[in-house]
RNA sequence: GGAGGGAUGGCAGAGCGGACGAUUGCGAUGGUCUUGAAAACCAUUGAGGUGAAAGCCUCCGGGGGUUCGAAUCCCCCUCCCUCCGCCA
């Protein structure tokens, strides 16, 4: 949820909202109401302030005064009750719109569409297409089935088999045992949850279309386990000497990807459920862009092990969710298709999403800060299945084999899989 | 799924319509005493908003209601505990 105070007060922090294709009326407007609000705040606070010395009087009162100074105090109550609705009107238009508005780009991110990202750094040098694209090698080797899986569960879904589930499981653990050297306490969290908590983690109501949502139990599906792991310290009062608080959830995710009808059918680039592990810090205000270059770098890291080309990019201001302040992805170089493809992504969320989970943090001296909020942010450890895919592309061999990264192989015994008789 | 009981400040636990933002104990912080520590004693000690400050407003699981006035009464929801049933 955006900061209204400063979204009236502050151009460039309006300006961040409007380069992210927030509605400019909607802006308008809620800086008008804000000093309405805060006017009708004071307003009703004042009569309130009256009425509750004159509610306490009447308790000391003589009991031959009471009736008088009942009567007087009911006269207040009606005073009190139309500033009261004055404040909630102007607070209900405020909240009609307020989810809807996004968290300003940060102004190193660039304008424009998907198109108009900014190029950081390349690693490694892009190969040549392999004689199968990922979904035909892997259905070759035994790796994935789709023909049932779709007759069963409908497109995108798909059942991942024999040797490929032993390189998932060790993705995971590869991808945990890193981000655990970097101080990220390992979790698995619930994947269904409230879907108070999906408004409260900023899901909720931009992405709703992309949820999986189960009506009869208020609940959703997480389409990942940022999610929950926002719900950790909701309304907690961290202390600053703890921060930052770095987890990495591991769940499965589960995304409607409505709007993709056609795009990337094949295989498993695009499913409706996959695992993943997810980093997410919550961070001093002050430190949170150097978390952001940790999580981004422990990114890299878990590429290069896994010896994939990539490149990392800055996502322009038409491609950035909601809730980041800035984003960059890394993309992993898919020779099938050419070009380079998503696979993990950093973000910072700034204090957005801390400002409606309510997780402060406060000073233990005596004259620090009262609390402030903190800054969250999250990155992709490791999306197994779109791992898999860029794996299955960049180490098939001309043989027909597979060769398993070397970082892999004390994860699950494997060097090289041959494809089957 | 059924029947009861509960949710109060960091923790424990009173309060059950008016001087309660909340008794008390523990914990924590500061001080006295001490070579130092412990003990004892004294003081301070929840949070959010607003304001330059004094102050004012809000918060006793969440939401509504009754009342001049609600931690206290009523309704709904959530969670926890006990018993019964069911179950990986």
């Amino acid at each position: 949820m955006i900061d209204l105070r400063r979204l009236t007060d502050d151009e460039a922090y309006r300006q961040g909202a409007l380069r992210k294709g927030a509605d400019p009326s909607v802006i308008d407007n809620l800086v008008s109401l804000e000093p309405q609000l805060r006017e009708a705040g004071v307003a009703r606070d004042t009569i309130r302030a009256e009425a509750n010395t004159a509610n306490k009087a009447i308790g000391k009162a003589a009991p031959e005064e009471r009736d008088a100074k009942i009567a007087a105090a009911g006269e207040l109550k009606g005073k009190l009750t139309e500033a009261e609705a004055a404040y909630d009107a102007i607070a209900a238009q405020i909240n009609d719109v307020i989810l809807h508005v996004p968290n300003p780009a940060h102004e190193s991110v660039p304008d424009g569409d998907e198109d108009h990202f900014e190029l950081l750094h390349t690693h490694g040098e892009p190969g040549d297409a392999p004689p199968h694209d990922h979904a035909d090698f892997a259905e070759r080797m035994g790796f994935i089935e789709t023909e049932h899986a779709v007759q069963m569960s409908g497109s995108r879904f798909a059942y991942l088999m024999g040797d490929a589930v032993r390189l998932e499981l060790a993705l995971v653990q590869y991808a945990l045992a890193t981000v655990s050297a970097h101080g990220f306490t390992p979790v698995i969290p619930p994947v269904l949850v409230r879907n108070e908590q999906m408004e409260k983690a900023g899901f909720f109501p931009t992405d709703r279309s992309t949820v999986y949502e189960l009506p009869e139990d208020d609940m959703s599906l997480v389409g990942t386990s940022e999610v929950a792991l926002a719900g950790l310290h909701r309304g907690d009062r961290l202390r600053d000497e703890d921060l930052p608080l770095r987890y990495a959830g591991f769940s499965s995710c589960f995304r409607r990807e409505a709007g993709t009808y056609g795009k990337d059918t094949r295989g498993i680039f695009r499913v409706h459920q996959f695992d993943k592990v997810e980093m997410f810090s919550y961070s001093l205000p002050e430190n949170s862009w150097d978390e952001f270059d940790k999580i981004q770098a422990i990114e890299e890291e878990i590429v290069q092990g896994l010896e994939l080309p990539y490149r990392v990019i800055n996502i322009p201001t038409g491609d950035l969710g909601a809730a980041a302040a800035k984003k960059h992805d890394l993309e992993v170089w898919l020779p099938s298709e050419g070009r380079y493809r998503e696979i993990t992504s950093c973000s910072n969320y700034l204090e957005f999403s801390a400002r409606r989970l309510d997780t402060r943090t406060r000073s233990s001296e005596a004259d620090g800060p009262g609390s402030r909020l903190v800054h969250t942010l999250n990155g992709t450890a490791c999306a197994i299945s779109r791992t898999l895919v860029y794996m299955f592309e960049n180490h098939q061999q001309p043989d027909g084999s597979f060769v398993v990264p070397a970082a892999l192989r004390p994860f699950c015994g494997l060097e090289v899989i041959n494809p089957p008789e």
